[in-house]
DNA sequence: ATGAAAGCGCTAACAC
DNA sequence: GTGTTAGCGCTTTCAT
């Protein structure tokens, strides 16, 4: 990088101190009209800029926020960032993106680097491998707001972001017992994650509503295209196969989709299938997929908000805030 | 944050002055082992972290790659992304993500803040409505190393990174005739943009390679889903309709195969159609789209790579570099 | 082998 | 209304 116009370099060239060059830029009102004037004047011919990196230094703040997060790739995370940034760009942050590609090791690092750039605030989605959490932890005896989302948990003090899981599986699945499924099968996140827990949970009281008898043998951890894909293919086989279905994602709803269709199996005639996210992909696939919205986008928003928010009080007495987003049922072809 | 551990505090509580810490850390041949033992113990027993911004400071460097982009949300530029962190981490940098939305406004604000903020480098794909450079120009005249990707121009001095755009688009159109289409129509990106214009060259020479004429009527803008669910919908229900269609994207591609499934159209048995990308999508929909592989992750590595490559050099007597990144068909049930 | 001091660019408390 | 000075945390000459 070119050696930036200082102010130090305004001062000379106008034969000041530069306590009164930056007085002046700064509008601070002992400066006179004159000298305010010409300071900037100088200052706009010449192109100068603050140096960001010396008023952190001296202010000990960056404006930056870190991201973690497990797969920039997948669609509700995409989502998420996206609302992040939004807000993030409207009120002059700038976001440093970490993956943790789901790895609890990378995690750590990215935990890590997110202290040694001295962001002002984290938000975090931790990954399906994380169960402890001293990284994070770490952070926050730095006194660093850190703002949770989707993957949360109770063992910090901290803000959490998250979908209503309960609610979108409940609605879900009572969609497909409206639908006329008696056998439907879950296929949950793991669950140690609060996410996958809840969206059992709206799960099983949907049936207890309609008195269908819950039955473990019907749950399946299956949160991956791929694993969806193989657990459908050999369940769909079996006289007694499900005749609806219920996944934590829209990837592994389509997984069971396209297992049904190997399988010549009609959806929604034979099986119906209901997804959790509302991704893109919902929208493409054939026949639609009826999924649950998690609004990705409001999510991100909502939970750079709160950061920011946190970032703005500075007090003490710090009690956390959980945020749920709301779900909502988005009815297409397949179930 | 926390007030953080200084080399001052070392210091004090180590009774010898901040050079001598600062040496010891960073093993100066000059320190005694014995001081500098003493040093690294107490450094790590109160957790010392060197700060950042008093390095970055000093040494005008950051670490810190900026990144403007389009939309995140985008399967291939997520995946792109995926592929620069991928190289940042693992040579120390961090990436601060800037989206432009498409908007050429904003796009130009966030040249800005990638000044502003001191990345050391900028990746940069930019958006459609960009037809001025000079906010590009006004980094590159800062000496900041620039490396387009994608979305590239050759009005400026500055490395590149695109696809094989006549290359796939030649494959895609090629295995369209040889599956028998006589009248193949081209969805196409804005003809500003070095990738519309060199795919539409491929599509062009792949019908000549056959011997069929050339016909602009065939040829549409239409780079959304959205418009090209439209415009194909328009177009199918002509006499004289196309029986292949090569779109610019697989957001396009699937548009078409819903248009075409909505006026009972066999796919690929009256229309053959063909994507590029490879996105997720391309393997969910129905039927499964053949379509043009682009590797984002590798192209987004490869960029990454030169940036960083950039930024060692630090000579003068630049010349820009081209990367051309292969593309490979994917063969699947759409055409 | 270690310390003192300057300086990266900026701001602010304290002069006058 | 403007200048002087100190300091944010660190490295690095230059002394000793």
């Amino acid at each position: 990088m070119k050696r930036q116009i200082t102010i130090k370099d305004i001062a000379i060239k106008l034969g000041m101190s530069t306590s009164t060059v930056s007085r002046a830029l700064r509008d601070h009102p002992d400066i006179s009209p004159k000298t305010r004037a010409a300071v900037k004047e100088l200052a706009a011919l010449l192109g100068y800029r603050p140096n960001r990196i010396a008023l952190n230094l001296r202010s000990n703040e960056t404006r930056t926020l870190g991201l973690i997060i497990p797969e920039i790739e997948h669609y509700f995370f995409s989502a998420i960032i996206n609302g992040i940034e939004e807000i993030a760009y409207k009120n002059d942050y700038s976001v440093m993106v970490f993956q943790s590609n789901e790895s609890y090791k990378r995690e750590v690092n990215n935990a890590q680097a997110v202290l040694t750039n001295r962001v002002d605030g984290v938000l975090v989605s931790f990954s399906k491998e994380t169960k402890d959490f001293s990284h994070f932890q770490k952070l926050i005896d730095n006194e660093i707001p850190v703002v949770f989302f989707d993957r949360v948990t109770d063992e910090l003090q901290a803000d959490q972001v998250v979908s209503d899981d309960y609610q979108g599986a409940f609605l879900a699945v009572n969609h497909l017992i409206e639908k006329g499924c008696k056998r439907i099968a879950h296929f949950a996140a793991p669950q140690h994650l609060a996410l996958g827990k809840g969206r059992l949970s709206g799960y099983h009281d949907a049936l207890l509503k309609h008195s269908i008898p819950f039955n473990s043998d019907l749950i399946f951890h299956a949160d991956t295209f791929e694993s969806s894909r193989k657990i459908a293919h050999t369940i769909l086989k079996r006289p007694d196969r499900p005749d609806g279905f219920f996944t934590v994602n829209d990837m592994s709803a389509i997984a069971v989709i396209k297992a049904a269709k190997d399988l010549n199996l009609k959806v929604p005639g034979d099986v119906h299938i209901v997804g959790f996210e509302n991704s893109r992909s919902a929208a493409l696939c054939e026949p639609e997929l009826t999924t649950v919205d998690q609004f990705g986008y409001d999510l991100g928003r909502e939970a750079c908000q709160i950061l920011l928010r946190r970032l703005k009080e500075k007090n003490s007495n710090f009690k956390p805030e959980k945020k749920v987003i709301r779900t909502k049922l988005v009815v297409r072809a397949s179930a």
